[in-house]
DNA sequence: ATATTTTCGTTGCACTTGCAACATTTTTTT
DNA sequence: AAAAAAATGTTGCAAGTGCAACGAAAATAT
């Protein structure tokens, strides 16, 4: 399952659509979708296209905190916002669906088996969302750089069943993501490439320890 | 909504447990149910009771992680459980609904409306989880102790409209949930305490700040 | 191909924090 | 009420990290 729509024809995808009140809202490259996070009662389905959530840094750098693909939700509720820091950015031509929470939550002819998929595609997306939370979470308790860094290489050494890592996404956005200055987590790499634990070519990480 | 099986009738909830071949299970006082969280497939629900989720410390300390109660609903992949040194307790006797998560995905008698509402419930008590994680992630991207405890206070600030901050565990455990030592974390407040930035009195915190 | 911008690596230093050890207070047990 | 256990407060110190600054490398734009 990896989109919300999944096992909807689209003849009935327009039909739940049109019951739930929902918008389809396109955005061109550039452009913000901010105001979809600021409302509480509603959520967003990509449809296709990009979203990143970018951070802006004290420095006037921008830091990429979620970078949301086709089939994937959002909300503010789902993706906790720090109001005037962050904004939301189409880097392509992106299609959104629009929908009050109320709205699905309090449907009516909830009979309709087309719903009941909704419902449910929902609901395994939501797990999956937590799971990610506390995966991070899982890192962020840990007190040193280093074991941030271990703690992130053992869960994506778990997900894709290898020694090697390839980073999803730059240095950067690496530190912001484990919560530690750049600087010293690239010191640390170091460290850990000096003592023999890992091995480091670009974004390619490989496990060298156990 | 704080129950998952809020506006069925109890009548419904037992067809609907028996069509979803769910076990009710019983504990007393001291009891582990650990078991419950390592399944990946299982989801758990409390009727009634309370599970604490502990983390056992290198010094043999226990620190609660989690707290459940009455409605509330718990698995591996919504609790992240770290294998050897967590475990769950039951304080009290507690009644535990246990059944697939494949099963109420692929449930096939779909029209029902206690089923609908049931999946709806679980949206809704999921949405809430993410929120939860999100908050703590909010405060553990904070890179100093300080600012992990202003965020902290800021949300129960917000969260209860109330300058008045009654902490809802010990300090053991505030230390181990924004995740810092406990007596530097001691330092800190008495810090804030004496720059006039807050008041503490037992487990009541006072933001004098704004 | 060259220029410009962005990312990445390195390092000195001040500051914050974890750790350990212990005193004090509060809570629980006997 | 006394004793034992648990929670909280305090402090010195070593270690780790954030910050700032800068050069090198890589990516992007011209």
């Amino acid at each position: 399952m990896e989109n919300i729509f999944e096992g909807i024809s689209n003849k009935n995808k327009r039909k739940l659509l049109h019951a739930l009140g929902a918008d389809t809202l396109h955005f061109t490259k550039d452009e913000s979708v901010i105001r979809l996070f600021k409302d509480d009662n509603i959520i967003n389905f990509i449809v296709k296209g990009n979203v990143k959530v970018v951070l802006n840094n004290i420095n006037g750098n921008q830091i990429v905190t979620e970078d949301l693909y086709d089939g994937d939700v959002f909300s503010s509720t789902i993706n906790y916002i720090d109001e005037n820091e962050t904004d939301a950015i189409v880097t392509e031509d992106t299609e959104i669906i629009s929908m009050n929470q109320k709205d699905i939550i309090d449907f009516k002819d909830n009979a309709k088996s087309y719903y009941n998929i909704f419902i449910k595609n929902l609901f395994i997306i939501m797990t999956k969302k937590i799971s990610e939370r506390n995966e991070r979470i899982q890192i962020l308790t840990k007190k040193t750089i280093r074991y941030r860094l271990l703690e992130y290489f053992e869960i994506m050494r778990k997900k894709n069943n290898s020694l090697n890592i390839y980073l999803p996404y730059n240095y950067i956005d690496l530190a912001a993501y484990i919560a530690v200055d750049r600087s010293a987590m690239s010191r640390e790499l170091s460290n850990l490439k000096d003592e023999g634990f890992i091995n480091i070519k670009g974004k390619k990480i490989t496990i060298l320890y156990k």
